[in-house]
DNA sequence: ACACATGATGGAATCGTTTCCATGAGACCG
DNA sequence: CGGTCTCATGGAAACGATTCCATCATGTGT
């Protein structure tokens, strides 16, 4: 691996080739404290002549305290998590922090042994996309770790600040816009965990006056074969619905698959709308009326919350925003 | 954000609470050397009470190694890239390995820098989409690093192995695919820097004794808005095409976009091919005819490769699969 | 009973950096 | 010219773990 076997030149080796102190090498490289011209050119060359790169072991060491931010979703394959990754990439970027990435898989004991991880690792700054609940945090935040949520919160850590979207003002803007086209079957497809989304669902259901059916809240488990089987089992079961809210987009692609594989026309048979605006929901047939949520910036301001250390940070709450485009249609 | 203001506890702390060196604690925690069960059980139940977690600082400066894997990739919201990420993070996990993971924007500069992070980070392992050239990767293989690159090799650094797909053939098949349904016109829209995938389309076309039109070959920039004004140029410009080969998802989620904004109908005007089979070629209407590569795997054997210190690896080339579905039709 | 092997244990060195502190050299002011 | 102040500088401690080595107690074989 090392082919020269030479080994990493550390700052006494940079100290001794100047002739000067370690100390001194530290101060012209961190620029902290003062040196005099000639010293400062004497270190600087030297550093360059030996490729030198302070470790930052020795310093993270030293000053306690390690950079770096964690990151942990449930599987940065799904486009939404893709794009909130790439929002707290982008803030960790111009903050010069580097980013630790794990995939939870939604399974609250991978999360509670990645946090293990992070914590030995030295990393005090963690956003999640929380799959324990709040007990299983508590350990991390015990530790002094800096978490921020981000997607969904935790019922029992109410002190941890969170960064989600408006899926209440999100989830009735769907309900109403379909009520308004006649739907009053409609179905609500979510993940598990939506408790949220499902409330309001259920909540935007009466406020319009129509009655809850239990049976059309199916709740699935966050893999794209369960999404189809919970999809499809809706669409089978129930021919009487005439619209579906999907919770998110891999259950809006199941919808579209599974509404094609039992040759049932959208928007003619039932109308769908899809949670989260991705790529291909334009390229659909028929391209997909959605409630868009801006992931990227979700991430961006999560990793704009965790790396504000003093401050008590506060919850933030993103609009949402329906995208109307050629999904939905009046009842059959 | 460590509201009790208590500090970390140390190996000290726990040795001074169960009353032994830290030298027993470090032999009992690690499971290394030997310590009566008397002494364990304090160890142990000390470590409990104390809540205690070894700091990999620590010990890694000890060590003189850091584990972990560092991840390197243009835009983690392009779906190929996020499943070579989701690979490399499934076979980390397994490994027990961290991944830091960072986004070049296909930008040898912020690549550069970050590969500098790393190094200084004490990151000794990188996984890497390069964007720029051999000359850049340099100053990383000096300082030891243990490259790995992924999809793409570098030019100037044949030593350093690579998993990339087997582009000649995936390419030759699409044109063989094409020139079977009797396309003459075929043009090829690729990502800058895809040269082998380009070297391969000339071949394959001069091997079926089509004459190569340079000007049917478009190279963008890795964005969508580059993209799609390469698309809708190709289109517009050249309406003698018959058939598109798209390097990338990308440039076939901008082809789809621009055929349907200039009214070009796909398959009936144009024929498409698209590389890399993602979720949506198959909700796209029509469905999508791809040349497939498992980006996953392809993560996955890198992190393989990339972990596997000792004895020299050799280079990867993964199959790829023609998925016929409906956007390729007869020469109109 | 003695030499020796074995096992348990703690002290101390070490890793690479930052930072506190002491020292020495000029500079400046009265 | 002497006192004080500032600046440049290097030695050494500290960070938290691992690990070498010395020490001591306890068997064990002859």
């Amino acid at each position: 691996m090392r082919p020269d076997g030479q080994r990493r030149s550390t700052i006494k080796d940079v100290a001794e080739a100047a002739e000067v102190g370690v100390a001194t090498v530290s101060r012209v490289l961190s620029g902290t404290g003062s040196a005099s011209r000639e010293t400062r050119e004497k270190v600087l060359a030297a550093a360059a002549r030996l490729d030198y790169r302070p470790s930052a072991l020795g310093r993270n060491l030293r000053r306690r305290r390690t950079g770096g931010i964690g990151l942990l979703v449930p599987d940065i394959t799904d486009v939404f998590y893709a794009r909130l990754a790439d929002g707290v990439l982008s803030c960790a970027r111009s903050a010069g922090e580097a980013v630790w990435t794990g995939a939870t898989g939604d399974d609250p004991e991978r999360e509670a042994h990645l946090i293990g991880t992070l914590i030995e690792e030295g990393v005090e700054r963690v956003i999640a996309v929380p799959s324990g609940d709040g007990e299983m945090w508590g350990p991390a935040l015990r530790h002094g770790l800096g978490v921020v949520f981000a997607e969904r919160a935790v019922a029992g850590a109410d002190h941890v600040p969170a960064v989600v979207s408006d899926e209440r003002t999100g989830v009735r803007t769907a309900v109403e816009y379909l009520a308004g086209l006649g739907h009053r079957r409609i179905a609500f497809l979510a993940r598990h965990g939506q408790t949220q989304r499902v409330r309001a669902f259920r909540e935007a259901l009466a406020a319009r006056g129509v009655p809850v059916d239990d049976e059309l809240i199916v709740q699935a488990q966050a893999t794209r074969d369960a999404a189809y089987a919970a999809a499809a089992g809706l669409l089978q079961h129930r021919s009487d619905v005439t619209a579906v809210v999907a919770g998110g987009n891999l259950l809006g692609e199941a919808t579209v698959l599974a509404a094609r594989e039992l040759d049932v026309r959208v928007p003619r048979d039932v109308s769908l709308i899809m949670f989260d605006d991705v790529p291909w929901a334009e390229l659909c047939h028929p391209p997909l009326t959605v409630i868009s949520q801006s992931a990227q910036d979700m991430g961006y301001r999560a990793a704009e919350l965790v790396l504000r250390e003093g401050r008590r940070a506060r919850s933030i709450t993103l609009p949402t925003e329906l995208i109307v485009r050629a999904s939905c249609g009046p009842r059959r």
